[in-house]
RNA sequence: GCGCCCGUAGCUCAGCUGGAUAGAGCAUUUGGCUUCGAACCAAAGGGUCGGAGGUUCGAAUCCUUCCGGGCGCACCA
């Protein structure tokens, strides 16, 4: 509602500032006055307009004022109460608050969404290791900015699909692969004996990955005289899984089918699904790269080197550079970047190029087969495949991207991005979003608690980036344990007469409810240094502070024998002017308050996928949960005698409860029945 | 050396496309449970927004420069 608002008057003052000055195109800027008994909206247009207008900025706020006012008087604005000149020219607008209060209880408020195919990638693990604290704010981030896409209850919202990349034919994959070949000298069949092992045993496989990758980096240098042999061996593995149709490449694909399985299940437990998951495997052998070549070369974004250190290397220009050398003389682009390299392999960017050209349906004649692979209680998420099943869905035919990769990826997204403007798909180029992010590192202090030896350097720095290289960090599975069981403790300390499953079933919530929240409190570029002291907390600017204020404003419901939609629904019986009488006074202005908060969710939501910053949203949970709490304790609801009063109190625990929920669902956070 | 990011209260962070008196959480001190459950609320202290210039009616926000920190700059992925 408070969207609404913001969209009429800005109509209205820009059809003002058409007549009274022959304006067009003036971008208005509409905000919250820094205290509300100055209105609940207001305007600095005025300054804005002095100099090209030629006029002090009360004189034209003035001219403005008596244009709103008739605006008013006519009833075309019918929120507003008064426009009003404060200050040295701010225009500051009154709210009609009975009237505004009947229409948010009866949930009017402006829809989002729009056309168009949006694909929306994270996680991305390599499947050869345990996921990994940094691998939960990617999926996180992008699981909540997913949601704030899609269709729901709230919005129309836009069509989107959700991709998981992975990269199962990488030396990640190749390096665990030469592990369990020669560190622990299996052969296929042992390898398919341990899986089964491990999966009856109830262990998780991809913790046995993390313990093997971390010996296997280790081992490669380990010894100075076979460094040279242990690293030819690496590189043979590589060339198998790319390869394919060999034993080598059929423990990799065991591995990395059944850590991925892992993967999904961790990210199951947070409530976070897919699509799609497209591998490298299948952009190798369905040959997407040999389109892109042609294209590319077609469009003239590659061509041969003949001459300097990239001599019979297929490269890019980069971004911003002319070809010229520095001396002015025509000469090899030294700065291009490698796509094809001199033995006739293709690189990363190369691969990363022909992917992107498939997810905006601008490679001829390549798709991938898709096959079934896990059954989620709502969908079905799909794998590719060379032969894969009909009927299937499709999914690259997007309008526009959101790929949430880590910071330190910044130059190669670029070159994707460069390499799409070269070739002419400048629409592409410009719906193109790398989502980015900072990453999650450990306090020196973590990492000394949890039994690292940290040297004293690094106990100097504020934090330490994790490695799976080197098996340092904090495995997901490990943290939502850990959360769980600290709030099961809780639960079973303040709740004893509820059932185990209850309170199991209300720990897991809780514990995702913080974690999620962890992740989401941060803007994106800040890195976290992840401590587990804050990690675990429930109190303060946490998840479980939130899903608290829930559950209270249900309680108040629920004893009042009520709930949301019948409390609302009594609101709006009452009469528009008996409401304002009860919302103008001093303790009604605090009431209104939450319901003014409460009715900006739309625009939060907004701003929050116009700037790809799901942080807004957490923010403005936190700010509307704490809004109720203050109210909670002002005013004592099953009390009040008069019944005016109370209708009132009631639906304002409604309203809170009702918007709490919505955000908390786009945050991915369930509320608890009880805490 | 080049590119990107960051520097705001003791600590961790917000601060929307420049707008009115820079805000939260944690920590510290103090007060509030026979109440709609205190995973809560209230109050207090705590700031030359890294430094210096500049643009502007107005700068934490934009520009320049310096200082301090992080991350990238492969014929790796």
């Amino acid at each position: 509602m408070f969207r609404t608002v913001q969209q009429t008057i800005t109509t209205q003052l820009r059809s003002i500032l058409k007549q009274q000055f022959d304006l067009e195109g003036q971008t208005v800027v509409i905000e919250q006055p820094p205290a509300i008994a100055l209105g609940e909206l207001a305007t600095p247009l005025a300054f804005e307009l002095a100099k090209r207008l030629r006029k002090a900025p009360r004189a034209i706020a003035q001219t403005l004022v008596d244009a709103l006012r008739t605006a008013v008087a006519t009833g075309s604005l019918p929120e507003l109460t008064s426009v009003e000149v404060a200050g040295a020219g701010y225009l500051n607008f009154k709210l009609t608050r009975g009237t505004m209060v009947r229409a948010i209880a009866e949930d009017h408020h402006a829809d989002i969404g729009g056309p168009g195919f949006r694909l929306v990638e994270h996680t991305s693990i390599n499947p050869n290791k345990a996921a990994h604290i940094g691998h939960l704010r990617n999926a996180i981030l992008g699981d909540t900015f997913q949601r704030l896409l899609r269709p729901d209850a709230f919005k129309s919202g836009y069509q989107v699909g959700v991709q998981n990349y992975i990269d199962n034919t990488g030396v990640q994959v190749a390096d665990v692969v030469v592990g369990f070949i020669h560190l622990e000298q299996m052969s296929l069949l042992r390898v398919r004996e341990l899986v089964t092992e491990l999966l009856e045993s109830n262990r998780r496989i991809d913790y046995f990955c993390w313990d093997l990758y971390a010996r296997v980096s280790q081992w490669y240098t380990a010894d100075p005289e076979q460094t040279g042999a242990r690293k030819a061996i690496r590189l043979a593995t590589l060339h198998a899984l790319e390869e394919g149709e060999n034993e080598i490449a059929e423990i990799a694909d065991l591995i990395a089918t059944s850590v991925l399985r892992r993967h999904l299940e961790t990210m199951e437990r947070l409530g976070i699904a897919y699509d799609f998951l497209p591998r490298e495997s299948e952009i190798l052998s369905l040959h997407f790269w040999e389109a892109a070549r042609l294209l590319m070369m077609e469009k003239g974004v590659l061509y041969l080197e003949t001459e300097g250190k990239n001599k019979g290397c297929y490269v890019m220009r980069r971004a911003g550079s002319t070809g010229d050398t520095p001396d002015g003389l025509t000469g090899p682009d030294e700065e291009a970047k490698v796509i094809v390299r001199s033995n006739g392999t293709v690189t990363y960017v190369g691969k990363d190029i022909a992917y992107h050209l498939w997810k905006f349906n601008l490679l001829p004649n390549r798709d991938f087969g898709y096959r079934q692979f896990h059954q989620y209680s709502t969908h079905t998420c799909w794998i590719s495949a060379v032969a894969g099943e009909d009927p299937h869905p499709s999914f690259g035919h997007a309008d526009a991207i959101y790929n949430v990769i880590d910071s330190r990826q910044n130059d190669p997204q670029n070159n994707v991005v460069q390499a799409l403007r070269g070739m002419g798909y400048t629409e592409a180029a410009d719906r193109y979003t790398h989502f980015s992010y900072e990453m999650v590192a450990l306090t020196p202090r973590c990492a000394m608690d949890l039994g690292y030896t940290v040297s004293d350097e690094d106990q100097k720095r504020s934090y330490l980036e994790v490695s799976g290289r080197k098996g340092f960090g904090v495995k997901a599975d490990d943290l939502i344990d850990r959360l769980i069981a600290a709030a099961l403790a809780e639960v079973d300390q303040r709740h004893p007469e509820l059932g185990a499953d209850e309170r199991a079933g209300i720990a897991r919530q809780i514990a995702v409810g913080a974690l999620r929240f962890f992740m989401l409190r941060f803007t994106r570029n800040t890195v976290i240094a992840f401590d587990f002291h804050d990690a675990l907390s429930f109190e303060g600017e946490t998840g479980p502070y939130i899903q608290y204020a829930v559950v209270r404003a249900a309680n108040i419901l629920r004893k009042a024998n009520s709930d949301v939609a019948e409390a609302l629904r009594d609101l709006t019986q009452l009469p528009v002017p008996r409401l304002s009488l009860l919302l103008d006074s001093d303790e009604g202005t605090s009431l209104w308050e939450t319901w003014l908060l409460a009715s900006r969710l739309t625009t939060v939501i907004e701003q929050a996928i116009a700037t790809s910053e799901p942080a807004h949203l957490a923010r403005f949970a936190f700010q509307l949960a704490q809004q109720f709490n203050n109210f909670y304790h002002r005013h004592h609801v099953l009390h009040e005698t008069d019944p005016d009063r109370r209708t009132l109190l009631l639906a304002t625990a409604a309203v809170a409860q009702r918007e709490l929920t919505r955000t908390l669902g786009l945050l991915g956070i369930d509320v608890p029945p009880v805490m």
